[in-house]
DNA sequence: CAAAGTTCACTACATTTGTAGTTGCAAAAT
DNA sequence: ATTTTGCAACTACAAATGTAGTGAACTTTG
C-alpha cells in the first residue's frame, strides 16, 4: 500500500479535503469554485481518480448522496512528495535542499530563531 | 522566456549535461546506461524534447556531429522547481516547508551549524 | 567500392493528466 | 403524474510523458 500518486489537480481536491470532510461533490465544487473555477464534472472525474488510486474514501449521507473523504493522511503525502522532490532534485540529500530555500528566502528574525531550535532538535543522535 | 517545463526523465538528462558537456547522443547514452538503462533512441527524444523546449542548445563537432549542452542553468531551474514545489505543497510559504525538512531529516552537528549561519543571512533586511 | 555501423529525423503507442460533455435515473417540485 | 433537478456512470479528447522502433543518409572500414 504505498501512497497513492496525486496529480497537481488532484492536490487541490485533497487539500479541500483534509481542510474539511466530508464533503459532496456538489459541496466540493463550490468550496474550489474561488480558486480553480472547475465545472462540477471535473471535480468529479478529480474524485473518481482519487477514489480509484485509494487517497479518498466514500460514504452515503442520510439523504443517499455520496459524501468524499480522505483515506490518506496529510502528512504522509507531504513526506512522500518531499522525499521524492528532494530525491528528484537533490539527489536525496536533506542539507542542500535546507540550504537552498534558507538562501532563496527572506525570513523574520522570529522565524529564523524557531527553525534553529527545530534545527537543533533534528540532530542526529 | 520563462523557464522551460522539464520532466522527471528529462531532468537525468539535464543533470547529466549540467554535469558535464557538451556530449554527443550517444556518448550521454553511455553517461546514463548505469542509471537509466534507457536504449539510445529514448535518449534522443529526450535530447528533441529538451531542445524543443529550449532548454539545451546543440552544436556540430569536428566530425559533423551534434553535440548537447545546457541553455539554462542549473540553479535557475533548481529555483523554479523549488518554487513550484513550494507553491503546490506549503501554498508558497517557506517556513512551513523549512520546518518540514528540518523536522525530517536528521543532521550532522556540523551541518546544523552551517543551516544557522545561512539562516542569520537570509534574514528579512 | 560495397558492406556495415552511426546518426538523425520520423513515427508509434500506452499512460497520465487536465478538463469537460452526455445519458440515465431517481427524487423533488409543481 | 409530468417536469425539472441532481447525482452518478460513462465517454471524450487533446497535451504531456515514458519508452522505444524504422528508415534514410552519411561515414567508416575492409
Amino acid at each position: 500500500m504505498p501512497l497513492p500518486d496525486i496529480s497537481e489537480s488532484e492536490w487541490f481536491v485533497m487539500e479541500a479535503l483534509w481542510e474539511s470532510s466530508p464533503q459532496t461533490a456538489s459541496e466540493l465544487t463550490k468550496t474550489l469554485r474561488p480558486t480553480m473555477n472547475w465545472e462540477e464534472n471535473t471535480v468529479r472525474t478529480l474524485l473518481t481518480r482519487l477514489l480509484d488510486k485509494g487517497a479518498l474514501k466514500t460514504d452515503e449521507n442520510a439523504s443517499g448522496t455520496r459524501t468524499y473523504l480522505p483515506a490518506v493522511k496529510r502528512e504522509s503525502c507531504v513526506r512522500a512528495e518531499g522525499e521524492s522532490f528532494m530525491q528528484r532534485i537533490f539527489g536525496g540529500a536533506a542539507k542542500p535542499l535546507l540550504v537552498h530555500f534558507a538562501q532563496n528566502s527572506k525570513l523574520t528574525a522570529e522565524e529564523v530563531r524557531e527553525l534553529k531550535k527545530i534545527l537543533d532538535q533534528s540532530l542526529k543522535s
